[in-house]
DNA sequence: GTGAAAGCGCTAACAA
DNA sequence: TTGTTAGCGCTTTCAC
């Protein structure tokens, strides 16, 4: 309809310089903290953006400096403490150094996941932070075409650089924790695809040590898509009204054990003398629960200094390890305990 | 030390211009979707963009159309649902309308929130997201010299855009549901600096129903800086060990009276006979921790969602209702009852 | 120390 | 329908 009311013209670098009696090229001098301008003409200038109110055009500076100084991260979701937690950290670490973190979801989905480090790439992102090894086939293509430092996490990854724990083994000593405990029939609910490279070596995991002692992990007690506590607790209803009822639950996060724990409370099963139930990650409400939770402890935090760390030096041309490896904690609760009798 | 491994030169619209035989003119069209191009031309481009993996430049492109197609947002923190929620929905929402979005966090400081505005601004974002409406003097005068699309979440604003409800009543309400069940003596938990307006605001609500009967609320009984689940808890064991023990404990989130109820329960305290305790928010969890929790529902998705609606817009230039007013829902659960006699 | 000037990769008149 | 061209606001040689 009507034309904007008069926005006065952005303040540019040029009207800085203009105020202060200088070129541009001192100014921007002076913007990036060389050291060799005058001290005069540097107070000059920070003056002069002071009153007029100057504030960078970071498009510009990227394209001229062809660096954005920004670091992307692309995660499955923030809607959980797996994956908020080392991004706060990521983000701090990259920060002190002058970054800003360019954030994006995958959903755990790898077209999604492509498309978002499309996209961040088209921002001119300096390196960047994945999830997982498992990712769309030309992600690492796009990748290595840009020559962009990237690390992946929650994964070990012998090809690229990564910072992780090893799910698989992880998942087997969770199970050899309650195959010790007698327990014979297990199930399991977790909260990505199992196409997903953590979530099928914690699988594996699991049936590797039931194997090892002559059992098997019926894939009628295995749920893959419960995000949510309540996706859980339904899970666990069906589990329980399902034709091989499990005595112990391993549960993707220590979430999803919540909601499975409240299933079989609501069912009137005693945990744990009726059915124990185990978690992944320790987060903070885990020994706090009705039930405290046996869970395995995960330096959540680590994983994100660590990346950053990495990438950091990758920025530098400094050399660093690729890979670090990280070494879960199993942390024995009220939540597990001996299999009930068979009683039935 | 070395040269970088000939990084391939990246790809640029005149690589692409050259490649398919036109003009940059238009490979610009073709990328921007205009319908004024032959399709045989189409084509040609859009194949060797395909060949030659080209990825635009976003800064050139924000440099040149003088607009960055971002949106900022800055939110305390993300490390709750609180913010989290309503966040996911925001994005989701301006995505489908080709925005990106450009995240920060506050960490409940006006100062960094004003730094972070700043940096965002730099990013040249089309317009803003902020919670809460009390910031740092300049915030106002930064975004009215960009004039720059604003609206503020989680607070009812006469002068400026905003959606969110009325903490002041809804902790009124809260405080008349226990005043209802004779409690006499109160604590407060809450996670912000009483700077903060959304807290002051309870406060206050929580004051004046006290007052409209007869009551204070002890300065003893006020604490504000719990944060984390551990920290509500250890404030819950302050106040029962302090001057003036309350009866019922207004905490400022769900995991915060998720802690204090592990506090009480520490201590032996039956919930609700003993120690009524409520939360805000109403948390997937909330109803089903060991004691159902008595909280304020919240609309948080509707929050993001009609932020995303207003900046989207304003963005286009359509009138759009200025205050939007929601209003929380109390949500009697069993971690409230009736005040304990007053028998010691 | 400082300034002039040539781009960075794109968009948007304007002309054809 | 398409091409030419002049910037967008900054950094960065290269002289001085």
């Amino acid at each position: 309809m009507t034309d904007k009311p008069s926005s006065p013209a952005r303040v540019s670098l040029e009207d800085v310089a203009l105020r202060s009696g200088v070129s541009t090229a001192t100014v921007s001098r002076v913007l990036n903290g060389s050291t060799t301008v005058r001290q005069s003409r540097r107070e000059a200038v920070e003056k002069a953006c002071e009153e007029l109110g100057y504030v960078i055009n970071r498009a510009a500076r990227t394209l001229a400096s062809r660096r954005s100084m920004t670091i992307g991260a692309v995660v499955p979701t923030l809607a959980t403490e797996t994956f908020s937690r080392p991004l706060a950290t990521f983000q701090q670490k990259i920060h002190q150094s002058g970054y800003t973190l360019l954030l994006a979801n995958s959903n755990f989905d790898p077209d999604t996941e492509l498309k978002e480090v499309n996209k961040l790439v088209e921002y001119g992102i300096d390196a960047l932070m994945l999830v997982g090894n498992s990712h769309h086939p030309r992600l690492w293509q796009r990748i290595n075409q840009q020559a962009l430092p990237c690390i992946q996490t929650f994964t070990v990854d012998r090809h690229y650089p990564s910072v992780g724990y090893d799910n698989e083994q992880a998942a087997g000593e969770l199970a050899a924790h309650l195959l010790a405990l007698g327990h014979k029939v297990f199930g399991v609910i977790v909260g990505t695809p199992p196409s997903n490279d953590r979530v099928s070596d914690r699988i594996t995991g699991t049936r590797q040590a039931l194997s090892a002692v002559g059992l098997t992990l019926d894939d009628a007690n295995l749920f893959s898509r419960a995000f949510t506590m309540n996706d859980a607790r339904q899970a666990m209803f069906q589990l329980l009204d399902g034709p091989n009822p499990p005595t112990a639950v391993i549960c993707g996060n220590d979430l999803l054990a919540f909601g499975a724990m409240r299933a079989a409370s609501e069912r009137y099963l005693r945990i744990p003398n009726d059915i124990s139930i185990t978690g992944f990650n320790d987060y903070e409400y885990a020994e706090h629960l009705e039930h405290p939770l046996t869970t395995m402890r995960v330096e959540l935090d680590k994983i994100g200094a660590r990346a950053a760390e990495y990438l950091l030096a990758a920025l530098n041309g400094e050399a660093i390890q690729r890979q670090t490896l990280l070494k879960p904690e199993l942390i024995v609760r009220g939540s597990t305990g001996s299999a009930p009798r068979p009683s039935r």
